[in-house]
DNA sequence: AATCAAGCATACTACTCGGTATGTTGTCAA
DNA sequence: TTGACAACATACCGAGTAGTATGCTTGATT
């Protein structure tokens, strides 16, 4: 799963993800991309087999950033409401750290299927989708458990999954880095944003 | 403002509303919208001088629905806790209620610029961000009136009504209307969801 | 009846973009 | 020295698309 990436393919994939943020995924072109990198189309097909194939490789990428993140702080012994700031404090950061990627993710949440996609880059794209429910699958079992032992109020599970994630992802809209931001600027962020996030359960 | 629209206008609007929403903004293209009609481009040309225009125009209504269900029911007499889950409720309901349409909004949320817009479709599209400013302000002034009296917890104001907002859009991004749900289903999305809302700022 | 314009359809153009086929250059092992 | 391969660049093609120019039909008006 984590294969080694060349330095090369690590760029390329920056550059896509900020091209695809900028101009939007289906506006960007490859040559767009590859002016990006002072290079042309042949760089990046040599290292991408389509458009979909990079596109997808960048999807993929940002679930990753926001996976490690969050992963390692998950402690189910904590208290449901204790363990979940935790996770969406870590997830914001992760989020604001790596903002291109996830703003190409969040473009294309809406889910409108592409025109004439091939088989295999349908293939792909599930890949990543699954991988994006396999990280909800994380905060579903925390809601559920709070739910039960009354850190959270009722109220149905898929909503509430989905709603307070799309809450805690809502410093992608609305998020400029600005030169002049520094660590605490996300710190401060993150801080009230999982604030938010909690309250939205209680 | 309120200009009225030939039926054929309407229709197109819908239609359009539609792709936008299943194919996405860039990739739909006036051919597939003159598709669904049942007509071709010449129809839609005659009432829209450019796609961008029709864009323009489907995201212009989609913010005259919301403003529409929500200015009627605002009432600063009443404490900022209770006035806001009406705004929120009322809200939600007008975005059920017409779907497709806040669907193309939401999808152009990332704010990314077009490649090469004429200067008459920047100011199209200028028009409608402002329109959605307009729509806002009502959201941040009752934040703001809350925030002082107690009624909700102090915080960023700017963050707190981006983000707040956000979480009142998510359904646009989970709900998949279905032909057994009435109205009923609707009320329920909009109570739980407004309930959300407010209990986030508290 | 003749005119005229609104409301479309048809046919065409200029252009962009994803993808491919092929050429070029550096590197490294045998 | 020489193949051989990776890592690109260059040149090109075909498909699709926004927009235009023009033709057709139908109802209203004079």
């Amino acid at each position: 799963m984590l294969e080694k990436m060349s330095n090369s393919k690590s760029e390329i994939l920056d550059a896509a993800a900020q091209c695809f943020m900028t101009l939007g995924v289906d506006v960007a072109s490859i040559d767009d991309i590859a002016r990006r990198l002072g290079a042309t189309k042949g760089r990046i097909y040599h290292h991408f087999s389509s458009k979909g194939a990079l596109l997808s490789a960048v999807r993929m990428r940002a679930v990753m950033f926001t996976f490690d993140a969050v992963l390692p702080v998950i402690d189910d012994t904590k208290p449901p409401a204790e363990n979940f700031r935790n996770m969406a404090y870590h997830h914001i950061l992760a989020l604001l750290a790596s903002l291109p990627y996830h703003k190409v993710i969040l473009q294309q949440l809406q889910g409108f299927q592409a025109k004439s996609t091939t088989e295999y880059e349908r293939g792909l794209f599930s890949e990543t989708e699954a991988e994006r429910s396999r990280y909800q699958e994380h905060f579903r079992v925390v809601l559920k458990q709070g739910m039960e032992n009354g850190d959270f109020r009722e109220q149905n599970l898929s909503i509430a999954v989905s709603s307070v994630l799309i809450l805690m992802n809502a410093p992608v809209s609305w998020f400029q880095p600005r030169p002049e931001d520094d660590e605490n600027t996300h710190i401060t962020i993150a801080n009230q944003m999982a604030d938010m996030a909690l309250s939205a359960l209680k």
